[in-house]
DNA sequence: CCTATTAGTACCACATTGTGATACTAATTC
DNA sequence: GAATTAGTATCACAATGTGGTACTAATAGG
């Protein structure tokens, strides 16, 4: 199964659609977790995700005016999708009826 | 920060409160999950969320009339409470908008 | 009492996942 | 062609997760 690490990468990515690359997805999880993610992790993963074929990347492509390195672009495939549901969903699972879950019922059923 | 397999044993164990020992937890996270918890993963993670004070652990008590060996209560401390509750914050947060958590939210309003 | 049955915990070597520190690269601007 | 900007890469190590096998304790039957 997922890592709590990977599924964060994963939404984030699938989140940011188009505009996901490794500083964007950084950003993302620093956001939703109240602020740590380092460099490491994040490109670590990058690579082992790659090699299960749950994601898929790219440099570069269409470089607007801007200065820096290329991005990596990261797009999630059907795979990461399905094991990222099924993460959620084991989560979600576990989590109906406790207590610090019940207020937020709304948000992850 | 948790591990997915150390939210879901905590997770568990509020769940099931005075009846959360090794054997309940190991079927609600197996219910949870589809089905796959294995013993080593369990008795090992209670080691160590123990050894960090997420939660605490008691043989046997007040024997009911049956075989075998003594249960291995669990009771989730409030920092155990406070972990989990920042995992479950950080799932929900960066899953918000996200197609699985999206479909799954209309199909069971 | 001794053997079987039942219900459950313990341990360990190994695989996978997560982290911090440090270095590197490439495009643009002046 | 040096500085600036924006970003990626890698490594050794730490923490987490796994399967297999062994062990233990209470009860029940004879």
């Amino acid at each position: 199964m997922l890592g709590e690490f990977e599924y964060l990468l994963i939404a984030a990515a699938v989140k940011l659609g188009d505009d996901a690359y490794g500083a964007t997805i950084k950003q993302e999880i620093e956001r939703a977790t109240g602020g740590r993610c380092s460099l490491g992790a994040l490109y670590t993963t990058l690579d082992r995700l790659e090699e299960k074929g749950l994601i898929r990347t790219r440099m570069g492509g269409a470089t607007p005016r801007r200065g820096g390195r290329s991005r990596r672009m990261v797009q999630v495939t059907r795979r990461g999708m399905q094991a990222a549901a099924g993460f959620y969903e084991a989560v979600a699972s576990v989590s109906r009826g406790v207590a610090w879950a019940v207020n937020r019922a709304e948000e992850l059923s």
